[in-house]
DNA sequence: ATAATACCTAAAGCTGACTTCAAGTCAAGG
DNA sequence: CCTTGACTTGAAGTCAGCTTTAGGTATTAT
């Protein structure tokens, strides 16, 4: 007996996912649902479209543009010749989160060492001694916070070229 | 006596961020370098224009429009008097940024996740045997990372609504 | 049958962040 | 003086990722 999967509408899946109805037209227009099943004209999203939503949140928020996930599911559609191509695109979009997540750390310690600037301003009603604390004499635990944010924090940094002048 | 502070012209300043020189011309013409100094219609980079491309990374990175760059270097501008809109303005990004990193994290438990299924599948030589594990039969460790990638891996998640259907 | 509502398409429009272009100015060397 | 190379401007062009518009079709309720 045949398994009656459920469909949804375009309008539904627009709920389900908080995105609007042209977006997902943009979508299939771009060939994020390769051979979406239609009635009568009318889309009709399962189960395949619905994890193919989930992976496009991914994989845009890993970087990837539109053009290369219309790739990544044309290979889905190519069978078990495409599994090593595949892997290897989840596996650089790791690659690529991995740094992206770092970046957002050394971000984090900027924006923390500036509300602690800020809040040392206010405390004090002016910048001045703050900002005579930079480039190296802040307490040691905002001192960590501002070097990381300023590229010296890592333990293999490159030679500068000469300090002294 | 006058301390003569290095400046550097839109070309070393170029080269020292590898960023083009049509980039700074055009975060100068949005007003990111509130009155820097000029030499017969020349730009003068200094210290300050510096740090303020340090940040301008940072905020960029966080997520932060240029419109909104401009604003808070237009605040820098004022004095004290805006001391606690910068604080707050910081203090707003390090959520989005802590957030983003959520998301990422999240994203990277997906692509973990994916990539553990090829892995699988090419070991295999078909998806059938993994695709048979969906959604909850799946091996312990990658289990979680699938739960998580699909939203079910909080603690405080939100009550669903009948799933028993 | 008709009205309301949700669906459809193709094409044009929008936004943000640059980038390129055309035309001109400035500083240093021969 | 004249060239060379780096600087200047304003305006137009580009790109991604939607969003809107205009005109039409399908489904459901009355």
């Amino acid at each position: 007996m045949e398994e009656e999967a459920a469909m949804y509408t375009i309008g539904q899946i627009s709920e389900m996912f908080s995105l609007p109805v042209s977006t997902l037209r943009y979508y299939d227009k771009e060939g994020l649902f390769p051979d979406m099943e239609r009635r009568s004209g009318i889309r009709r999203f399962g189960e395949k479209e619905i994890e193919a939503l989930r992976l496009i949140e991914c994989l845009k928020l890993s970087g990837l543009e539109i053009r290369e996930i219309k790739q990544f599911m044309q290979w889905c559609t190519e069978g078990s010749a495409t599994y090593g191509l595949r892997r290897q695109m989840f596996e650089r979009r790791r690659g690529a989160v991995e740094e992206e997540i770092r970046r957002l750390q050394r971000t984090l310690d900027m924006l923390n060492f500036k509300c602690w600037y800020y809040d040392t301003a206010i405390a004090d009603g002016s910048e001045a001694r703050v900002k005579g604390m930079l480039p190296d004499k802040l307490p040691p635990e905002i001192q960590t916070l501002y070097d990381r944010a300023h590229g010296r924090g890592d333990a293999d940094a490159a030679p500068e070229e000469g300090s002294g002048g």
